[in-house]
DNA sequence: ATAGGGTTAG
């Protein structure tokens, strides 16, 4: 014992100072902590560009005609510029002529130049065209204004829709109000929905089918469904008859609610409402059976649905094959893949996924490309999962070449890499000791405006520690908290097995300290690794004695201590 | 306005 230096941390742990430091659970153990490298504070966040309008009215061509001050000649090149989809021009043209002339302009090629501009994400200066429209004496119309709203919705901006909908010019109809009510509810902000509810109502404008379908679909996720049939219950009051996606999206609520017994109760009702179940219907179910795996409930409906009349969609096979594939039954997903045709239905990228996952799983991967093959020659075109799926299971199959010049063709097949795709090839290299190309590939893809995660950095840590390179590894790690993403117990551990390896326990005693300073929690492998480490270094007996008090708080198992004790 | 969303880290 006393061959540990007075100066080292290691005292502290030895002399069973054990104290929890987690508050909530606990398996956070307290060793003594020296500083640790000063982290930099880098924030390097790039504020979003906002649209701007193009001001520059210098001569266009196709102005000259129309340099009359905006009367019908003007509206005739608005008409023109805007069917072109020269947005810009239109836009210029307005701001020159309309803004000052005498006659208003054409309100239809406005609203669709509105349209436009929202498409191409610039609410600002589709905001300016509504904007002239009312300073040039013309009144826009509901539908302009929908368009507008809708706009604003898409991009996020609901406020900004609010506050149209509020100096509307024009009554607001239901398709107004729906639109928002879409919004809103996406966005969680029920609340606000009601509100606009109320509005609504005051301006005696009559909620439809769609509003209430809205409103019951988002009520189901936030409060649960009795609270959606409350809503149902006032839509019946109301007059207003629900529809098959009202009661589709209560269904759905239900099976969410995990209470399918209760969803086929309705299922089977829904004809003496006056409604019949349609493929929809029956998707949600039967995907409820699956997962819980009744499967011969499942095989049932589905024989049902083709009774009926009820004919089974692409969705219906994939929810099916999805899991035969999961259960592991490759050959009956097969199977159901092949007879799709029969039923008119077309396989697509989502029907061969889960069978070209489950055969990499099974270290087919020559089976899983002649399916690939098979796929491409049916016309159904890979796509990013699939592309993602071949890359780790090349990665996994010791052919990380060969996924590094997949990744790099993805673009010329018409797929752009995504996060996950440099994810499972940075992975890749940094397993066969190639970390370096893997911070090449990084770089590559920051380039590419991909930002890295949580699953990135984890690799690229854990490389760079497995090559002995763990001042890079840490920094990197310190690094992290500038860049809003917060290591996980999994980052923590390559590291301090990193240190442990390079038999600098101490310091990797320090880097747990400050994982758990950080708040995050401890897992079992992070004190098998520094108990390890402390058996490397010849303190046996001082591992013995934490292994012992871990297991004694549950934090490690029997078989591990075993392990360990075993190896000694 | 409703169903499938699969693929990446110790």
């Amino acid at each position: 014992m006393d061959v540990l230096a007075p100066t080292k941390t290691f005292p502290s742990l030895v002399d069973s100072n054990f104290r929890l430091q987690v508050p909530h659970n606990s398996n956070a153990i307290h060793f003594t902590t020296s500083s640790l490298p000063k982290r930099s504070s880098r924030s390097k966040l790039s504020s979003p560009s906002t649209p701007t309008l193009s001001t520059h009215s210098n001569g266009h061509p196709s102005l000259s005609s129309a340099n009359l001050s905006g009367d019908a000649a003007g509206n005739e090149v608005l008409r023109r510029l805007v069917r072109n989809g020269e947005l810009d021009s239109a836009l210029r043209l307005l701001e020159s002529i309309f803004l000052r002339g005498t006659d208003p302009p054409d309100i239809i090629p406005c609203t669709s130049l509105i349209r436009g501009l929202c498409r191409s994400g610039r609410t600002a200066a589709a905001r300016r065209v509504l904007d002239i429209i009312e300073t040039s004496g013309a009144s826009p119309d509901v539908i302009t204004y929908n368009v507008m709203i809708s706009g604003y919705c898409k991009s996020g901006e609901t406020d900004e829709a609010l506050n149209l909908l509020h100096r509307m010019s024009v009554p607001p109809d239901v398709v107004t109000y729906n639109t928002i009510f879409q919004s809103l509810c996406e966005r969680g902000k029920l609340d606000k929905a009601f509100e606009v509810l109320d509005h609504m109502l005051h301006r005696a404008c009559a909620p439809d089918v769609f509003t209430y379908t809205i409103l019951i679909e988002a009520t189901c996720k936030e409060s649960g469904v009795g609270h959606a049939m409350k809503l149902l219950d006032e839509m019946h009051a109301k007059g207003c008859a629900p529809d098959v996606v009202t009661y589709n999206v209560v269904i759905n609520g239900i099976c969410k609610e995990g209470r399918l017994d209760d969803a086929i109760k309705f299922l089977n009702n829904m004809p003496s409402y006056g409604c019949n179940p349609n493929v929809i219907t029956h998707n949600i179910i039967l995907r409820s059976m699956c997962s819980t795996g009744r499967w011969m409930d499942a095989e049932n409906l589905l024989s049902d649905m083709v009774s009926k009349g009820c004919n089974p969609s692409v969705v219906t096979f994939n929810i099916l094959i999805n899991f035969l594939c999961r259960k592991g039954l490759i050959g009956r997903a097969m199977d159901i893949l092949e007879k799709m045709p029969e039923h008119g239905c077309t396989p697509n990228s989502l029907s061969y996924n889960p069978l070209l996952h489950s055969l990499c799983k099974d270290k087919k991967i020559d089976r899983a490309i002649e399916y690939l093959d098979i796929m491409v020659s049916r016309g159904c075109y890979p796509d990013i999962v699939t592309y993602n799926t071949l890359l780790t299971a090349l990665c996994k199959d010791g052919k990380v070449d060969v996924a590094v010049e997949l990744l790099s063709q993805l673009s010329s097949r018409g797929c752009r890499p995504v996060l996950i795709s440099y994810n499972a090839v940075i992975d890749g290299l940094s397993k066969v000791g190639k970390t370096d190309e893997a911070l090449g590939l990084f770089k590559e893809m920051e380039g590419k405006g991909l930002k890295a995660d949580t699953i990135t950095y984890s690799s690229l840590v854990a490389g760079l520690s497995r090559e002995g390179r763990v001042e890079e590894a840490m920094n990197m790690v310190l690094e992290l908290q500038g860049l809003h993403i917060r290591p996980t117990a999994i980052i923590y551990n390559s590291v301090i097995l990193g240190l442990c390896k390079a038999r600098e326990t101490d310091r990797a005693i320090d880097f747990y300290a400050y994982m758990v300073s950080r708040g995050c929690m401890p897992t079992e492998s992070t004190y098998m690794i520094l108990i390890e480490g402390l058996v490397h270094e010849g303190f046996g007996d001082e591992a013995v004695d934490l292994l012992g008090e871990l297991y004694s708080r549950g934090v490690v198992k029997k078989t591990s201590m075993q392990n360990v004790v075993a190896r000694m």
